[in-house]
DNA sequence: TTTGCTGCAAACCTTTTGCACCTAT
DNA sequence: ATAGGTGCAAAAGGTTTGCAGCAAA
């Protein structure tokens, strides 16, 4: 038996959108990395920027936020479980670690529930775009 | 001084998106509960629908949780502020309260953030369907 | 040589919008 | 009569997919 896939390719697409992504501090949309990678003079079709992200996301080596109606990707380079804190202004995002996550399991056990992820995502403005915005 | 938006007028519609919102257990989206309304014999544009749930979701009349690529919404009796835990086989929707959300504000501000609003959502397989999936 | 990957464009889907008409108030 | 609400169809996005050609292994 054998549940290996087919074997992937190493390729100059696959490196540029990984690179590209590397370089970004915060939460990029595909089409955003798409037209980043364009002017670096990366020409690749946005489609495969599109599988590339999917394939990173499912593969745990990307964390992905739902934003403004469109999918947000971010390297993620430990593993670790972790959450986010992301500015709704200009999408700075900081990493959180919540204290405790056992009453979440708890609590879906408690409801007969086995727990597969779940999310944390906390909303709100960092200190510039309070400043900015004059809030 | 005068706040007020323009006056709200009742209609047909509303009452039918209502109510029929009202008849689900858990979360649906608008597309779904359009099918549903019109096999209830309630002819109601799709616009219509997503203008209503639009509306409930501003006012906090119902929730939200994006789920499958699609936005699903949930009548919301009480609006204290509360959280899902979400079966990801059947859409079984278990309301649970955090015990404690301080320490979001906490973190929030020990990044200069203000918290503007926070979502925790728990995925994983309600009793049924582990049986049914045999897991 | 094989076959996974890519690019392109078309297809998809959900959601929003413009606008003329309808209808509470 | 006034102006908010509705329906329809078109438009708008973002994202996925079919397929022929390209290029790793």
């Amino acid at each position: 038996m054998s549940t290996n896939g087919p074997v992937s390719r190493h390729t100059r697409q696959k490196d540029a959108v990984l690179q590209q992504l590397r370089e970004c501090e915060d939460f990029v949309s595909a089409q955003e990395l798409h037209r980043r990678l364009e002017s670096a003079g990366s020409g690749i079709g946005l489609a495969t920027v599109y599988r590339r992200l999917n394939a990173l996301a499912q593969s745990g080596s990307a964390d992905t936020v739902r934003l403004d109606g469109q999918q947000m990707f971010r390297i993620c380079e430990d593993s670790r479980h972790h959450h986010h804190l992301i500015c709704e202004n200009c999408g700075k995002t900081v990493e959180i670690e919540p204290p405790d996550e056992d009453w979440l399991r708890k609590i879906a056990s408690a409801h007969g529930f086995t727990m597969s992820s779940h999310t944390v995502e906390v909303f709100g403005l960092c200190g510039e775009c309070q400043k900015k915005l004059g809030k």
